[in-house]
DNA sequence: GTCATAATTTTGATTAATCAAAGTAATGCC
DNA sequence: GGCATTACTTTGATTAATCAAAATTATGAC
């Protein structure tokens, strides 16, 4: 006889908080201090989970150095994704909730939902491939349909931005866009626009603002 | 300042059990083993449970004699049948499950739904009167519609009614009634009706079957 | 009324998730 | 390269909810 342990609420949490964290940020393990920040939790508590979720198979944990989801982990959190942004379009598109509010609601019909229930949901919405932050739900499967990536200088104002690459090979390009930290993977902003100096204002992460020129911002791929 | 510190789903979920058990049975207490099997406890457990709950207000409890829900117990038990049995009208009505899973799923989602959230489906659902059960959805305010109180000749066929009167006070039918349980408050399913023989078959609780002529039948007044 | 049986309460333990605070390791600035 | 700062881990305690099993109290049949 099987008995199915269903992940609890809090590993649920843990799993998609650590997916979308090593999502944006690059490098192999997502640190300790990013989880137990995110998840409003003392480090000492992140510490005891990861160990906790390792043994569970969720993922693999190397001290002072933070942790790497496994197979089955980055599956749940993909799940836990999935489930946030449907119920968000949800709340919505039928309910008419308002944009602010939909987050925290989400968050909690998140774990209780089930499976079922979620892709009668899915068809009832039609399939959106997208939530009302613009973001791409993931499929049934765990894939993120890929965001059509633009240049730098087609994008939104203010959207938060991911650099997907940099056109230009040319070494001094690169090594510019390396020293500003332009580099796959990082978010960025688009702060202003003006056409008449022919410059955009950036802001990259957590660090200052920073302008670059028309000709160049086409040379950086977008999505987001 | 005030912080308001949200019951958890397990105290939810005891106070909807004590509420539907204190409609369902009659009698100033409900008893703990009542309480403990219906909730698939151990009988300790719901002791020491009433104890917390009593302390936190939402009930008042006599040792080894049961519990009785304050206002604010019958208020929090309300609101869970309401939200439990809006769900169940939304889970069939709009996404169209199946009669038979929808217990669970309401189960579920009914800890993590927001007031606001509700209210809205509420609106989308179109102020439902009754869940797809029949039963009553309590109001906003915490009120079940009474429901229109028929003769027991003229109820439905294998629904659980329950017994609201006795029309005839003629002490000989009621001794006769008295003997067989049939009490206000008892709940009672129609099993049989043999317009030959001029008799319905009745199950009442869990005691064993017996007959009752249709002028009888006439004389009980049941609702649900 | 007296026991057997049923109902309820007590007691002692367990599990998951958390925190505070103390201890340890790594990073990085001059 | 040493020491201050920051990051992380350990330890010990707490809380809510639960169980098993022992102890107690009611109930009912005779």
């Amino acid at each position: 006889m099987f008995i199915i342990v269903m992940p609890s609420a809090t590993v649920e949490n843990y799993l998609k908080c650590i997916l979308m964290l090593s999502m944006e940020c690059k490098g192999a393990e997502v640190p300790m201090g990013l989880i137990a920040n995110s998840l409003g939790v003392t480090p000492g508590t992140a510490t005891s989970m990861m160990k906790n979720l390792q043994r569970e198979k969720w993922l693999t944990y190397k001290s002072r150095k933070g942790v790497t989801l496994t197979a089955s982990g980055k599956k749940l959190g993909m799940r836990m994704i999935r489930r946030h942004r449907l119920l968000e379009t949800f709340l919505v598109e039928t309910l008419g909730l308002d944009w602010s509010e939909i987050h925290d609601e989400a968050e909690e019909l998140e774990h209780s939902i089930s499976e079922k229930v979620l892709e009668r949901l899915d068809v009832f919405l039609g399939n959106p491939q997208h939530d009302p932050h613009g973001h791409p739900i993931p499929t049934k499967g765990g894939v993120i349909r890929k965001l059509p990536q633009k240049t730098l200088l087609d994008s939104l104002l203010g959207k938060k931005m991911k650099i997907e690459s940099i056109l230009d090979q040319g070494s001094d390009f690169l090594k510019f866009a390396q020293k500003k930290g332009l580099m796959p993977g990082k978010m960025i902003t688009i702060i202003k626009r003006d056409k008449m100096a022919d410059t955009i204002e950036l802001q990259l992460e957590k660090k200052s603002k920073f302008s670059l020129g028309f000709k160049s911002a086409e040379k950086i791929l977008v999505s987001g």
